[in-house]
DNA sequence: GGGTGATCATCG
DNA sequence: CGATGATCACCC
């Protein structure tokens, strides 16, 4: 362990970024978290961020809740992913809020999921329940960018999925459409609700989505790094 | 309420 | 037993 791991400075490019982030592989929650001084939580039942918060902390994100990509001045999105020891993910991936409202003349090209997922950082972290949080170690992080293929997918799963919230038929979207991109509920609980569109047009409050990368869609692209 | 970080837990 | 729908913590 050095304290070079945990820089008090945001990176000031990618490479830097990457160097940084390939550096923590091998660590296990236990010891970065002693070296940041952060308490670890038993299980992340109640904490279901807190891998996230720790590798921004180590990684000079900025923290907090922003709209924007966690490395605005580099354009880079941070993701943790939970895998298991194969290195498959274990969880889908949010990626953002899916715009209910307000979508006049948003395109694929001007959409905020596409900006966030241009150039993403991924972390994958050991996540099985049976090694205990403290024991789990982080992986060897890859920089990525959808390929022509990639990009088609989400673009073409992303159109329709919009096209449906237009229509005002976003209640009866499912987690079952969409190839590689879902909709799924994104909210403190069922009972919060936000404003969309009704079937005749009208203004519904509805509950909060969110649009999520399916397992199959990371499994690939971590696989198509790692067999370079 | 609407964002960030995600995983949980029930059900088919 | 994996995926869908639900939920947890924190910020402003």
């Amino acid at each position: 362990m050095h304290n070079d791991l945990l820089p008090l400075t945001i990176p000031d490019s990618e490479p830097e970024l990457y160097q940084r982030a390939i550096a923590l592989a091998g660590y296990t929650m236990k010891e970065l978290a002693s070296l940041a001084g952060m308490p670890i939580p038993e299980d992340l039942k109640r904490d279901k961020g807190w891998v996230g918060m720790l590798l921004e902390r180590y990684l000079g994100a900025s923290a907090g809740s922003k709209p924007e990509q966690d490395f605005p001045h580099l354009g880079v999105e941070l993701k943790t992913i939970p895998v298991n020891s194969k290195g498959n993910p274990l969880e889908t991936t949010f990626v953002c809020v899916a715009p209910l409202t307000g979508n006049n003349g948003i395109t694929w090209e001007s959409s905020h999921l596409r900006k966030k997922l241009c150039r993403v950082l991924w972390v994958p972290v050991e996540g099985e329940r049976s090694i205990p949080l403290a024991e789990r170690r982080i992986g060897t992080a890859l920089l990525w960018s959808p390929n022509e293929q990639e990009e088609r997918q989400l673009r073409h799963d992303w159109e329709e999925l919009m096209d449906l919230i237009v229509l005002g038929k976003v209640e009866s979207i499912t987690a079952r459409h969409g190839e590689v991109l879902q909709i799924r509920p994104k909210a403190a609980n069922s009972r919060v609700l936000t404003e969309a569109i009704g079937e005749q047009g009208q203004p519904i409050m509805t509950l909060p989505r969110g649009f999520y990368l399916k397992k199959e869609f990371t499994r690939a692209l971590l696989a198509r790094y790692f067999d370079l």
